[in-house]
DNA sequence: TACGATAATGATAATCATTATTGTTTTAGG
DNA sequence: CCTAAAACAATAATGATTATCATTATCGTA
């Protein structure tokens, strides 16, 4: 395992919503555990309010902020991902595994890319040489046009 | 000069405020000409509200407004860089070379890393090659702990 | 030098994403 | 069951940013 497989995952700030006392476990919620499966099962890299419609079908009254408290309750405790766009909501990803992303400034959807992460080692190494910090993590984010934007564009013409 | 050269500077998204007509030249005003030069000078990487409280001085009734549509036409038209940290409010940088940035997760300072762009050239190759969009530009920003933030850190022990 | 078209501004309302508050419901251990 | 506190739903509040609109500044031209 490299070390960016440590470090990478995740943007890291916290917000825990949870108990006072991080030491105490978790207690288990049904609406926790809807937002788990429904992260771990998409791949459209959601915002906190897609989730939440998304919710809504299993869990009629659920409430946004129940739905905000989880993706940064899950977000903390490593098991999802957020992603910050320049011009747009978080977007939350159940794959935790390193990996980088796509943005497109088009449609704005998200996109995983298959980029192995060794790429990025060097680049690790050498941003951590002439620095008197603590690099702890890092993310590399691409931009430009989807698959589908590029055909849009053009038919357009 | 490397394809990254024409593509790193800057997040990609457009919200030009001036001219309804992009081809009629910008006008001159004082107060854009001042938040250029701020920009130009300083290696703070400032906050919209940042930049905002420096030109009060100058300009003791700019509006917060003017100095967001400045800040946005200044990105648009590649005289300035848009940072977006994960959690809290975007920064503009006037150096418009390429370079990374790290942000300290303890006092959220964002500072330049000394990183060779040439570095992250394989990285952009590699990420274009099994993407069936068009990667325009890329952008790896580094998480941890500033020199400072390290130093306050051990003192408190 | 004044004039007119419109870009740019200042003031402020509106929007959007997210977080905080509060009272109620669930969870899980005794 | 009973109870403490975690988690919830509902919603108010906040922070960042954008939109609106009436006024002012810029700049080419009469």
């Amino acid at each position: 395992m490299s070390t960016l497989e440590h470090t990478l995952p995740g943007h890291p700030h916290m917000t825990r919503a949870a108990p006072k006392d991080p030491t105490t476990p978790l207690r288990h919620s049904r609406q926790r555990e809807s937002i788990r499966q429904f992260l771990a099962t998409t791949r459209e890299h959601p915002t906190a309010d897609l989730v939440y419609q998304h919710m809504k079908v299993e869990f009629p009254n659920i409430s946004l902020a129940t739905v905000y408290r989880n993706l940064n309750l899950l977000t903390d405790i490593g098991e999802a991902i957020r992603i910050t766009p320049p011009d747009s909501a978080d977007r939350f990803d159940g794959n935790t595994m390193p990996h980088n992303h796509f943005y497109c400034t088009r449609c704005k959807c998200i996109l995983d890319l298959d980029l192995d992460m060794e790429e990025i080692e060097p680049l690790y190494q050498a941003a951590s040489a002439n620095f008197d910090g603590i690099i702890e993590s890092s993310n590399t984010f691409f931009f430009g046009l989807c698959g589908n934007c590029v055909k849009t564009a053009s038919e357009l013409v």
